[in-house]
DNA sequence: ATTGCACTACGAAGTTAATCGTAGATAAAT
DNA sequence: ATTTATCTACGATTAACTTCGTAGTGCAAT
C-alpha cells in the first residue's frame, strides 16, 4: 500500500521477466537476459538483491536456491512509468504522446481497429464521469 | 547529422523552454524554470554548458550575454525519447502504449474525435506502405 | 578612476545507477 | 573426508547527473 519507488531501467527489465515467469531463480532471470544482452550473473544477483532493500521484490528463502518474485504488478507500475514520461517529455499531455505514436509508429490495420474500439467505448461512457 | 545524446530529465526541461521561446539567454531561462522549481542561476548556466559540450544546444558570443538556441527539434527528439521509452517499457509495442494511455487517462471528447481523425487519415493511407 | 553589478567559467561535492570480482557458505560428487 | 560446483553476500568501482559555490571578467554608474 506504501509507495514504492519507480523501477530503473535495469529494475524494470528484470521486472519484466518476473512479470513473465512469476517467481524464479536468480539463474533463471539471467539465463533469459543473457539471451538479449551480455551481462554477468552477480548483477543480476546484486541487482535483486537491491530490488528487495527497495520492496520492489520478495524472496523465498526456505531453499538454497532463493526465489523471487516482483511485489509491483506490472499494470500499476507501467501506469505510473507512462504518467512520469507525459509529465517530463509532453509537460503532462498524454493524448500529445498518443497523436505522437499514431502518427509515428505505422500500426497495423487491426490494432487500428482495437483502438478504435476502445474510443467508442470511451465516448459511451456517462460523460459527466469524464475528468478532462 | 550525427548522433546527438539523448538529453536528460533537466536537459529536456531546459529544451522545452528553448523550443517555446527560442534563443534566450540562461536569465530567460532560469526565470522561466524558477516559476516551476527552485534552482540556482549557475545551475541552469552550468546546464547549459554541458549541453553545449554535447551539442544539444549552440550559442551566439557576439555579445556579452550569450543567446542559447537548441540545436534538435523538438519533434524529432520527442520522437527518439518515445520510442527508447517503448523499447524499455512495451517492449517495443508502441499499440500497448497507447492502448495504455487511452485506458488510463481520461480524454476529453474533442480529444477522441482528434485521435479517431488520425486514425482514419491511417487507415486510407495505400496499404502497401504499412509497415508493421 | 573606482566601485559595484551582472554575467561566465570552472571546480567540486553529493547522488544514484549499473556492473562485476572476490570471498564465504552450502550442497553434491567422488 | 576432500574436492568441486553452485549460490549468496558484500564491497568497490566507474560513470553519469544534478546541483551549486567561488572566482574571475568586463561593463556601467558614480
Amino acid at each position: 500500500m506504501i509507495n514504492l519507488p519507480n523501477p530503473t531501467e535495469a529494475e524494470l527489465e528484470i521486472l519484466q521477466t518476473l512479470w513473465q515467469i512469476g517467481p524464479c531463480s536468480v539463474k533463471q532471470v539471467h539465463g533469459l537476459l543473457q539471451e538479449k544482452r551480455e551481462v554477468g550473473y552477480t548483477t543480476i544477483l546484486k541487482q535483486l538483491q537491491i530490488m528487495l532493500e527497495k520492496k520492489l521484490v520478495q524472496r523465498d528463502e526456505s531453499a538454497r536456491i532463493h526465489l523471487y518474485q516482483a511485489t509491483i504488478s506490472e499494470q500499476t507500475t507501467k501506469e505510473k512509468l507512462v504518467q512520469k514520461f507525459v509529465i517530463n517529455t509532453f509537460q503532462g499531455s498524454s493524448h500529445q504522446l498518443v497523436m505522437q505514436v499514431l502518427g509515428n509508429a505505422a500500426a497495423s490495420a487491426s490494432e487500428l481497429e482495437e483502438i478504435k474500439k476502445l474510443i467508442s467505448q470511451l465516448e459511451d461512457q456517462d460523460s459527466t464521469h469524464q475528468i478532462i
